[in-house]
DNA sequence: TTGTACGCGTTATCAG
DNA sequence: CTGATAACGCGTACAA
C-alpha cells in the first residue's frame, strides 16, 4: 500500500556564516573565532554571535570547513556485509569510538567481491577520508592503492587471504615455522593490521577438549585461507603437545552444509571421533545437525566446538561452546589506530587480539572414556 | 600483543584538477567537461585529458565538487544499532541501492537514546546530506528539526513511539477505530514513512494458529508502543472473527526473560493456552524456554509464534514460526523515497509493507484438540 | 580584540 | 569546442 500527498517544499536556502555575521554585526572571521571558542574574542561578542547563530539556526557548512581545513573528520569503513551481525558489532564499536572523537563513519559493503573492495577504497579516497579501516577483506593489497603507499592511514582488520594449503602431516617444528610464515606475510605489508590470534584460540579450544577427556578429535572446514590455516595449526599444536594424532580433517567451503555432511561421514567411520572442532560456528551448527541426523546426540555421544561466537551460537540446542572474538573492541581499536595515524604518527601497528573461550553446553566428557570406565 | 615499526610517511600532496590541466595542456574547465562526458568536448581532447588523469592518478576532490554543485550525494542513515542483524539487513539494502545511484551512506547509531538521535540529525544536517533515513527511532519528531519542516527529504522507517495503552477489552468496532487512530498519528506528520503492516501480520499469524485448531491463545509482550499495540489489535481481530476470546495477555518489557516468565505463569493457570503469540522472536524464544522449563514441549504441548524472523529464529529448536519483515527491501525503498525527494518531487509518501509468514516447526495442532478427538 | 583578503578544489556562466 | 572568471562557505595569516 502506498499513499502520497503534497507537502510544503522545503526549499529554504541554508544560512551561511555571512548571515550570522550580518545579523550579529561582526565579521565572518569573528564569528568563526567565537564558534571555535577562541580566547581572542570578547565574551560579550561571543554572546552576541551565539544569539545570532541560535536565531538563524546556523550550522557550519561541513564541506566548506573540510575544504578549508583539509581534513574531513571522516573514517571510511569497509566490511563484507552490514547484514552480518559479526561485522555489525565491529561497526558498532568503530562508530562509537569515532563519535567520541568527533569523527563520522562512511560505510561501504564489499560483499566479498574484490572489485567492490577496490571501488570502495577509491570512493574513500575521493571522499578524502582522513583514514580507512578495511575489515574482512579478501582482495589483494596491491589492487587497493595504485602507487604503493596509501595516502591516508589504513588499518586492516581480520584480513583474509588465500594461502597455499598447508600439508596436514606437519611435525612439531613445522607447526611453529608455518605459523611464523603465515604471520610474516602480514608483516611485509606497510599497512597496520588488527587480527585475532586464531592459532592460540584454536589451541586453547582443543586443549579444553583434551582436558575433557577427548582423544579422538577431528577438524572440519579446512580451507586455503589464512584464518583456516592458523586454526588448523593451533588444533595440531594442542594435539601434538598431548601426544595425540588428529582423528581426521574435512576440507570444504565453510558452510553449514559442509558441517552436516562432514559429521555424517565422520560418524560412520570405523574409529569415529568423540569431538569435532569446526572452522566456525556456522560449520559447527551444521555438524550438530549432522550428528543429530545420524541418530546421535551432542554432547552425550560427541562434542562440538566452533569459532566466533556469532549471535546464533548461544541459541542453538545445546548452546555452542566456542571462542568469542572481541568484536566491538576490534572496531574501537581500529578507529584508534587510524586516529593515531591521523594525528601524525605514521607508524605501522600490528595488533593481535585474544579471543575468549565461551564454555556452553556442546562439550561433554569423551563418550569412549565413559564406556571404558 | 602489539608491534609497531616505522613506515614511510605518506605525505604526498593530492593532485588537483589544475595539475591535470597543466599536464594535458588544456584548461581546468575543459578537464571538468571531459570528465563529465560532456558532448561539448572533442574526442581527441578527452583522450588527452584522460591520459593525464591516469598518469597523475587524479581523483576529483569530493568536497570541492559538493561545494560547487551544492549536493553531497550522501544519505544519512540513522539506526538503533549496527550490531543488531535486523537493522544490519536494512542497512545492506539501503547501502546497495544508494551505491547503484552513486550515493554513499553516512551511518549513525542512536542506541535507543533520543539525545543521540537529535545529535545525529544535527550531524546529518551539518554534513549537508541530500536526504536522511531515520530508522527505528524512538524520539519525538519535534525534537529533530527546530523549524518544523526539515530542509532535506526525510523518511522514517519502522518509526516507534509510545501510545497510551490500549484497553484490552476492545470490541469489534473499536479494533478498527483504534487501528485507524494509531495510523492517523503517522499521517499527521509531513515526513514520509515506511513501516510494516503489523496489524495485518499479527492477524494472519493468529488466523494460522486458529486454522491449526487452537482455541485458547494468549499474547505475551504487551507494551505501550505503536508496534505492540498494532500487533495486539491484529491478534484480537483474528480472534474476534473466529468468535474466540483471548486466553490471556502478559505485559512487560520485550525481552527473552519476559517470555520465559510469562510461559511459566500461563502454563500453571487452570485453563492454560494451547498457543502463544509473542511480541517478537526474542520474546518467543523466551516463551519456548519457559515451556521447556515447565516440563512441556513445543509444539507438542503448546505452539509458539513470534515476529521479525531474526537470524536466530531459524536456529532454535524447534525452529520458530514467525513473520518475516522485508528488511533489505525496506532499506532499498527508503533510499528510493529519499532519492525521489532529492530529484525534486517533494511529496510525502506513506508505504505499508507486508511481512511474510514463515512456517517452521514451532506450531502444531492444538494439544486440547488431540485429546478430545 | 576585530576586520580584510586570500586560498581550498570544483563547477557553471559567459565570452570567444 | 575551449578558456577566463566568478561563485561555493569557511578558516587563517596579516594588518589594524
Amino acid at each position: 500500500m502506498t499513499k502520497t500527498s503534497r507537502s510544503p517544499r522545503p526549499g529554504r536556502k541554508p544560512v551561511t556564516i555571512a548571515d550570522v555575521a550580518r545579523l550579529s554585526g561582526f565579521s565572518a572571521a569573528t564569528v568563526t573565532r567565537a564558534l571555535q571558542q577562541s580566547p581572542l574574542v570578547r565574551p560579550a561578542t561571543r554572546q552576541c554571535v551565539e544569539r545570532a547563530v541560535e536565531q538563524l539556526g546556523y550550522r557550519p557548512h561541513w564541506f566548506a570547513q573540510a575544504l578549508a581545513t583539509r581534513t574531513s573528520r571522516t573514517i571510511g569503513l569497509l566490511i563484507p556485509s552490514s547484514g552480518d551481525s559479526f561485522w555489525g558489532q565491529v561497526v558498532t564499536g568503530a562508530e562509537r569510538r569515532a563519535a567520541e572523537a568527533g569523527f563520522s563513519v562512511l560505510l561501504a559493503n564489499a560483499h566479498d567481491d574484490p572489485v567492490l573492495e577496490a571501488r570502495a577504497t577509491d570512493l574513500f579516497l575521493s571522499r578524502r577520508v582522513d583514514g580507512m579501516i578495511l575489515a574482512g577483506t579478501v582482495g589483494r593489497e596491491v589492487s587497493w592503492f595504485a602507487a604503493g603507499q596509501p595516502p591516508v592511514p589504513v588499518v586492516k582488520v581480520n584480513w583474509e587471504t588465500s594461502f597455499s594449503p598447508v600439508r596436514l602431516d606437519v611435525t612439531a617444528e613445522t607447526v611453529d615455522a608455518l605459523v611464523a610464515r603465515v604471520r610474516r606475510a602480514h608483516r611485509r605489508s606497510a599497512i597496520s593490521d588488527i587480527s585475532v590470534d586464531d592459532f592460540s584460540a584454536a589451541r586453547r579450544l582443543t586443549e579444553y577438549l583434551i582436558a575433557s577427556g577427548h582423544q579422538r578429535i577431528a577438524f572440519v572446514g579446512v580451507a586455503a585461507s589464512r584464518t583456516a590455516i592458523l586454526r588448523v595449526l593451533g588444533f595440531r599444536k594442542a594435539l601434538m603437545e598431548a601426544g595425540l594424532e588428529p582423528a581426521g580433517f574435512v576440507t570444504g567451503p565453510q558452510t553449514l552444509e559442509t558441517g552436516r555432511e562432514a559429521a555424517l561421514t565422520l560418524l560412520s567411520a570405523r574409529s569415529a571421533p568423540t569431538a569435532i572442532v569446526a572452522y566456525d560456528d556456522m560449520v559447527a551448527i551444521g555438524v550438530m545437525r549432522g550428528v543429530r541426523a545420524g541418530g546421535m546426540r551432542v554432547p552425550d555421544d560427541i562434542s562440538v566446538v566452533g569459532f566466533d561466537d556469532i549471535e546464533v551460537a548461544g541459541f542453538v540446542d545445546p548452546p555452542l561452546t566456542t571462542v568469542s572474538q572481541p568484536k566491538e573492541a576490534m572496531g574501537r581499536l581500529a578507529v584508534e589506530v587510524v586516529l593515531r595515524g591521523v594525528a601524525g604518527n605514521p607508524l605501522k601497528e600490528a595488533h593481535l587480539m585474544q579471543g575468549e573461550l565461551v564454555l556452553r553446553g556442546s562439550v561433554g566428557p569423551a563418550a569412549g572414556q565413559q564406556r571404558t570406565s
